[in-house]
DNA sequence: CACATTGGTTAGTAAATCTAATTAGAATGG
DNA sequence: CCATTCTAATTAGATTTACTAACCAATGTG
């Protein structure tokens, strides 16, 4: 660890990395930045937020709110907020629960997959085209890092 | 592809990335969640946004607040505000370039290299105790991956 | 010198979150 | 079988993060 010298020093040797923290903070950045860059892609209609809570609401079927909520890292008025919203662009449905009668399930409409279809697409394109640059090998490690990032989120 | 089929089923075969667009969604949807994970993570006294600007003054030098801006994914009014907070807590100081006197440089104070230190292993702590559970082996390859994602994140 | 260009700031707004408090239903233990 | 406690979701309100549009000030140029 050379941490502990003060001044421009310590980023120095960039090609190397030499320490877990090191490689953490590295990871932590570039994962920040990145997200940036994603947000602010507004296609289809629907902000990223709403995306991705879309994209999860079809991955998991007809989830509870709390369900996901926790699949997508926010708390459980962040999503009613993100739902609601959803809800109004007649995209997602909203059913209380039979069993449960406190539960809301959530699940897509018609226009709802339509959207996430064509928005999938359009949102995808940018990190697409980078990706096409890349060789055959680095995307298969790629998604590699891709399965290690949702191990990460998911495994608290 | 078989995203034209409505309903759970798209997402089914989570183990396999069959295709860029594939890798591109779901190394999007992992991206934000991770980083909503990451930006939860308040110590230091310094925000996330903070911080990560912070990290990159020390490792530019001083550049100038444009530089800045660039290498973090904002635009300049974005930047100035984040300068402005900075230098508000006496962890930047900014100056006027001799040379050309409508660009503002930006560099560490003292006691903004203590704080970026004693945050830096805070704010990592989370993700570096994560890959702790990885095998030497796993590192080393996150290692590549972190350059070829940081190139993915740079390169426009 | 007038004009275009460039770097940065100001003003105003939108989106995405959070925490705290509230409501409504479910479960449970006398 | 009701009082209490727990849980799921929502409402209310505040904060953070970022943007665009408009502006100012310094530079460079025909």
């Amino acid at each position: 660890m050379t941490t502990t010298t003060p001044g421009p020093s310590v980023e120095k040797a960039l090609g190397i990395l030499d320490s877990e923290t090191e490689l953490a903070a590295r990871l932590r950045l570039a994962v920040l930045r990145l997200s940036r860059r994603l947000r602010q892609q507004v296609a289809g209609g629907v902000t990223s937020t709403q995306f991705s809570a879309l994209a999860t609401v079809q991955r998991l079927g007809s989830p509870t709110l709390g369900e996901l909520a926790t699949s997508e890292q926010v708390r459980p008025p962040s999503m009613t907020k993100i739902v609601v919203g959803l809800e109004a662009a007649g995209l997602v449905s909203r059913r209380v629960d039979v069993d449960d009668r406190r539960v809301a399930r959530v699940m897509l409409t018609a226009e709802g997959r339509r959207v996430l279809q064509r928005s999938r697409s359009l949102r995808t394109a940018y990190l697409a085209r980078r990706l096409r640059v890349l060789s055959p090998e680095e995307r298969r490690a790629l998604g590699d890092l891709v399965r290690l990032f949702e191990r990460l989120v998911e495994e608290p």
